[in-house]
DNA sequence: TGACTCCAGGTGTGATCACACATATCAGCT
DNA sequence: AGCTGATATGTGTGATCACACCTGGAGTCA
């Protein structure tokens, strides 16, 4: 190593380093997870290149990242798209997501602080306000920001990457449920319960929480099913 | 839809259909997955290329993949690297293959027929075989064999790519705990617990061995991590 | 001796091209 | 009418190239 002059303190930010396949990546990601693409869409390489103004090789890149998690599945020719739903897989999901984010809830309520309980109540206003404007979207986002910032307080580096992939291929199905106000009320109360339970640092209580609104979210989707099914 | 014949009987297999970044990928995963790397190794795009004798498209595609699913972190320079072992990634492993191995097990009991009891007792075989030759390799090989065999069994297309990521970042480790003749006779009890367990179709007790065996295998790990520390 | 500059080697990134393969459409034959 | 074959279109795959960037070490100057 060259020897190197001691870093001084200029207040500037590190700036932002990332590659165009990054940022595909994570757009396309966003928007699957907010369940922007409906179920069996096919994504090309030509058609999302053109659409982000790139050449196919990052989002190719991208698209292979995404296929690795399974957020894209190959089609019936070659292309790939969004996964269709059925039953067993949502199921599955469900039970995952119970399996992790109840590990991950605990992990986190010891190192959940005052700021975070604020931060939480904020988001929950959010969602709040979404549903009062019938705007989906706003919904989504903040719903994902409330459960993903619990997550991001355990000390854990690799769970919040495998929960994300959960949500990612819940993604389609969000869309569904975030338009059925009795599922959305129900939910904001488990929101509200997860939030207090942390703040009075009751473990159990908080996972309760967290578990109830997941089977909450499946039984309401198997019940869609049941409803909108052939 | 343009119109076909009736397909005939030929009796031939259809061949098998993979591409070189597939083949890549499998390969590298196999690899790290037994622990052939070491930790910290350094995998660049050019150097894979040259050592499969294919260019770095493939392989470029391949490492992505493996970055995705964390089996590969960028290191100091830009090139892709097997990440270096510590404690809390360990622990962080071990608990989430508590909760989607014992999630999975209890899931495949009850699909667990006769002729999976007797190819689990030939893994099993075959792990004692590994160990009474000291082939790691085939210990490694076979013990993979012998609990995805289990997973394989539960309804679920989704868990076992998860656990396979999860084993990913095992690899590594693997490596060290299967040098431990103490360790390998308890993991060798677990085993027959489970497969006993599987047989006589008790889900509980075959997630209590599953579990076991994983915490078993983290607690002699953190043991040689106070050993070989520093 | 220490700090700086410069250069060489290695790295991933992204563009472009040629290609193999699958599907759907349609003309042509029996 | 029904099957066959050619073909057009769309798809991912893989090779090759130019490039920007980082690291390390040699060289240079104060």
């Amino acid at each position: 190593m060259a020897s190197r002059s001691e870093p001084i303190s200029t207040g500037l930010e590190t700036v932002e380093r990332t590659t165009l396949q990054e940022q595909i990546y994570r757009q396309l990601r966003q928007r699957i997870m907010s369940g922007f693409f409906l179920p069996g869409q096919s994504l090309s390489l030509r058609s999302v290149a053109e659409a982000v103004g790139a050449s196919v090789m990052p989002v190719r890149d991208a698209l292979r990242r995404l296929e690795t998690e399974n957020a894209l599945v190959a089609g019936h020719n070659r292309a790939l798209e969004i996964p269709r739903l059925d039953r067993s897989s949502l199921r599955e999901i469900g039970q995952m997501r119970i399996a992790l984010e109840g590990l991950a809830v605990e992990r986190a309520a010891a190192s959940i602080g005052g700021d975070d309980i604020e931060t939480l109540h904020r988001f929950r206003r959010k969602m709040d306000a979404g549903i009062a404007d019938g705007d989906t979207e706003a919904y989504l986002t903040a719903n994902w920001a409330f459960h993903s910032h619990i997550y991001r307080a355990a000390p854990a580096k690799m769970l919040l990457p495998f929960i994300e992939s959960l949500w990612l291929r819940m993604g389609p199905w969000f869309r569904v449920v975030a338009l059925d106000r009795a599922h959305l009320d129900r939910a904001m109360t488990f929101h509200r319960t997860i939030v207090d339970a942390l703040a009075r640092g009751d473990v159990s209580a908080a996972r309760e929480a967290v578990v109830g609104d997941i089977e909450a979210a499946i039984c309401d989707l198997e019940k869609w099913l049941d409803e909108n099914e052939h």
